[in-house]
DNA sequence: CGCTATGATTTACA
DNA sequence: TGTAAATCATAGCG
């Protein structure tokens, strides 16, 4: 790194920095006799391009005319030239090969997995997909939430996409400056493309490192947008009525074996609008607190029992089987093996 | 705000 | 692998 900010240093300091030193009284040497003249002469373009930056821009387009065509120029190209042949070894000694960053790596994955930096939305990104289907598909129920998160998501991809852009188009303006910069000073001092091409890695990779910076935020929002809407353990919503209804009728008309088999499980899902994990999820809980608390479902149990007699009968006009509304929990618990 | 209901998760087991 | 049981964490109600 040293080495990279000498060299900008030693790119920007004749163009770019303004240079503290040397008042800009004894540039206007009066030459004395002869070799006293040409030290003066050197020390003139010295002062002028030291002070160059200090000038307005039509003086300093004048006086770097005049510098182009002093008859000196030839010899300082020579001696910057020499100069550089010295130290351009260890110029050369650090050719760090940057490794890809395996942060930035992350990143760039994790935004391409959101769906922040893939393909536009494109039906949904797969972190999209597996949201809906984690929460339950197309529940009427959700699917504001959804609505809501996507947007969320698209504002963030947004955002993260216009502030890309907007970094990548200064980096290019920044880069084009420079370069032009570069190749204007080359005039003057020798400029090898190897070092234009540096010049321009070192600037990528400070845009870059800024660049990451907003991968970076982008992805803790997206990651707070997760939690907030997609963590159905934080987030969560009680299924609807109609939903628990037909999830009640189910259990309590199989109360003796309230296992539904897969298929039965799909079926239900679909019924409710829900997936089959939360089907599983359901009669889960319900076994456990049914067992654990009998008396306290015993209402319920009527009740459904009840209801599905009712509509068994409704059903079939004719009664084959034997129903005794009056005693509706008697939907077949008599030794339930499950309990 | 405290309490219960409830959906989800975790852990252990056969 | 599906389930029981315990547990978590929020919803919803008075």
């Amino acid at each position: 790194m040293d080495e990279q900010t000498r060299l900008m240093h030693s790119h920007t300091g004749v163009g770019m920095a303004g240079h503290p030193g040397l008042p800009p009284h004894m540039q206007e040497g009066t030459g004395g006799p002869d070799g006293d003249g040409r030290k003066q002469d050197i020390g003139d373009i010295l002062q002028q391009i030291m002070t160059i930056t200090d000038q307005s821009l039509d003086e300093a387009q004048a006086r770097k005319h005049a510098l182009n065509c002093h008859r000196m120029k030839p010899a300082l190209f020579n001696v910057l030239c020499e100069i550089k042949e010295k130290t351009v070894l260890s110029i050369r000694g650090a050719q760090e090969e940057e490794p890809p960053d395996p942060q930035l790596m992350r990143l760039d994955n994790m935004l391409l997995a959101e769906g922040v930096s893939g393909p536009e939305k494109g039906g949904g990104s797969a972190a999209a997909a597996a949201a809906a289907a984690a929460s339950g598909g197309v529940g009427a129920d959700n699917s504001t939430e959804h609505s809501d998160y996507r947007a969320k998501l698209t504002q963030i991809r947004q955002i993260y996409h216009t502030e890309l852009e907007k970094y990548e188009q200064a980096c290019n303006e920044f880069t084009t400056h420079v370069m032009n910069l570069l190749r204007e000073q080359s005039r003057t001092r020798p400029i090898s493309p190897k070092e234009i091409e540096r010049m321009v890695n070192i600037i990528h990779r400070k845009f870059s490192s800024i660049q990451m910076q907003l991968k970076q935020s982008t992805c803790e929002a997206v990651m707070i947008l997760r939690s907030r809407f997609l963590d159905a353990r934080r987030k969560r919503r009680n299924f609807n009525k109609q939903a628990t209804e037909i999830l009640n009728e189910y259990f309590y008309s199989h109360l003796s074996n309230p296992y539904p088999s897969e298929e039965a499980k799909e079926e239900l899902a679909k019924k409710c609008a829900i997936t089959v994990a939360q089907v599983s999820n359901w009669f889960g809980n319900k076994r456990i607190r049914y067992k654990k608390n009998i008396g306290k479902f015993q209402e319920e149990a009527n009740m459904y029992a009840a209801r599905t007699a009712v509509n068994a009968a409704n059903a079939s006009s004719h009664g084959s089987q034997a129903n005794s509304p009056s005693t509706p929990n008697s939907a077949g618990e008599t030794g339930s093996p499950w309990l």
